[in-house]
DNA sequence: TATTTTATCTGACAGTAGTCAGATAAATTG
DNA sequence: CAATTTATCTGACTACTGTCAGATAAAATA
């Protein structure tokens, strides 16, 4: 576009700000200060630690205290001390706060979907453009953590990755890939791993590695959704996969790709794998392993 | 993407409230209270309506007066009666106010360019998602106004419509339109008018107005930014140029374009124009008209 | 000209966020 | 076991934001 990029950041700013000020008055909307409100927010039915609460929010434990029991007053919360260390607190929902916490998602929902109608036939866009924004700004605090490949984010991010496949590798037929995936036991301790990379909780990035024998394994699925491309990610995933390769005493790894591919195999080739005899079918046409 | 569409937007609120936090105590880190420092931001050397800053900011005139005063005790503000109206009040910033604005200034274009580097090889990508963003939330706040057609805003709409032109049309060449317009007197009351749609002082479309001769005018110039398309802004500024054109008691328009600009001749179609004689060269092909 | 409206100022007050120091009780460490 | 550390609680205090009522002076209106 046409003005200075600094302009048009602080534009974005502004119109941000001004929403998200909307958004703190409807929290108060519901009596309740922010503070407290985002407190809440956290403590789940099944307890919850007070000390996580208070580092996620970053609180004086002073206030955190306070916070605490006003909405134990309320009824919405109660606190007991942990059983395994009795200075610290785990709070609960009860089920007042369950409706109390669902009274705010709905308010968030409705704003949420207002922007969304806002943004028309556009929608897509603005919600790629905000992940894409969301991805850049939580860029240092994206977090690599094993996870079920049952689970469901683990299956959307093997269905985003099968869909990329199809778009972009001759013969690749996403319906050839059922999920949840028949084989997802190969990807789970003690005979894989399946590893996500998680930017504030949502997942855009994931790795597998399947022992194919006591030596050897396979490296698969190695996906990075398009919002969270030119971080390393993929680099990090590989280096992560590699590290729990070893701990799991393997000596040599393998993959199988395809040359349109063009990201993947550079980074590869860039990392010590080399080409290597073919052991799978089309649509791969390129093998390589790496000696750990 | 992958997740539900008012996850990703929660996220997104996430990211960029963390990240506008951190402006906001930024703003306190040069020992101001947050209410001063915006009311600073918008008091200009040449001096500025007090009324107009406290509608800007929605502010309480108790609290209005207390930063005023707050301001002057700094020496960073003068204020006086406008001589026009005894009751108003109108402040100016000093020269040490005006170094105190560029400190905040600075801070700003320091944190802002600390994102984009953050943003690395896609900072192009990230700052079209912040104007498409900006652009939906803003919607409802985008402001015709006419404008100098030598103004720097209205040159930078004009060079993004050339180069629009060129992308698209055939035998059109940026070059063929040198700015800023030999011509734009034309543009300039009383021969002509130049509008521009403007989101949060941001210009997102134009369009111009030609006087040819007594009772007909020429259209030109229409532009809308891509951030800025679907919202229906080019009906707008032609509802108002036609506007103009009767208050100018212009009885006939014109205006030539391309037929591979799909979007633009519909909308012409659409609106009670219809085809008329040839009247310029290539690599216009379509001429039009319509009655006021 | 009398009345009403407008723009601002002033003082009083309340709610929220946040800090700090000291107290307490339960782990942890030496 | 004594000393230290950790997690939480409590009370006191400050700063900022925001609201309200009343005062004042200057327009605008009837």
């Amino acid at each position: 576009m046409i003005l200075d990029p600094i302009a048009r950041l602080r534009r974005f700013n502004r119109a941000v700000v001004r929403e998200a000020g909307a958004l703190d008055t409807s929290f108060m909307g519901r009596g309740r200060p922010l503070g407290a409100a985002r407190v809440l927010h956290l403590v789940r039915p099944e307890g919850t630690d007070v000390a996580m609460i208070r580092a996620k929010l970053g609180l004086d434990s002073g206030l955190m205290s306070r916070f605490l029991r006003a909405l134990e007053r309320e009824h919405l919360i109660t606190t007991e001390t942990d059983p395994a260390d009795r200075r610290r607190g785990i709070a609960r929902l009860t089920p007042t706060g369950q409706a109390e916490v669902a009274a705010y998602l709905a308010i968030i929902h409705d704003q949420a979907s207002q922007i969304l109608t806002r943004a028309g036939s556009r929608a897509d866009e603005v919600l790629t453009a905000m992940d894409l924004i969301a991805t850049i700004l939580n860029r240092d605090q994206v977090e690599l953590r094993p996870t079920d490949p049952d689970a469901p984010e683990a299956q959307d991010c093997q269905r985003a990755y099968f869909s990329e496949l199809e778009a972009r590798v001759p013969h690749a037929h996403a319906q050839d890939f059922p999920l949840p995936d028949p084989d997802a036991d190969s990807y789970r301790p003690p005979l894989g791993r399946f590893l996500i990379a998680w930017s504030d909780e949502m997942p855009v990035a994931c790795v597998a590695l399947k022992r194919l024998d006591a030596s050897t394994g396979e490296v698969k699925r190695l996906w990075v959704a398009a919002s969270a491309r030119g971080q390393g990610l993929a680099r990090r995933l590989m280096a992560a996969i590699e590290a729990e390769a070893r701990a799991m005493n393997l000596r040599t790894l393998k993959l199988e790709t395809n040359r349109v591919l063009t990201e993947a195999v550079a980074l590869y080739r860039s990392t010590g794998w080399a080409d290597t005899a073919p052991f799978t079918d089309i649509p791969a046409d390129t093998w390589l392993a790496k000696a750990l």
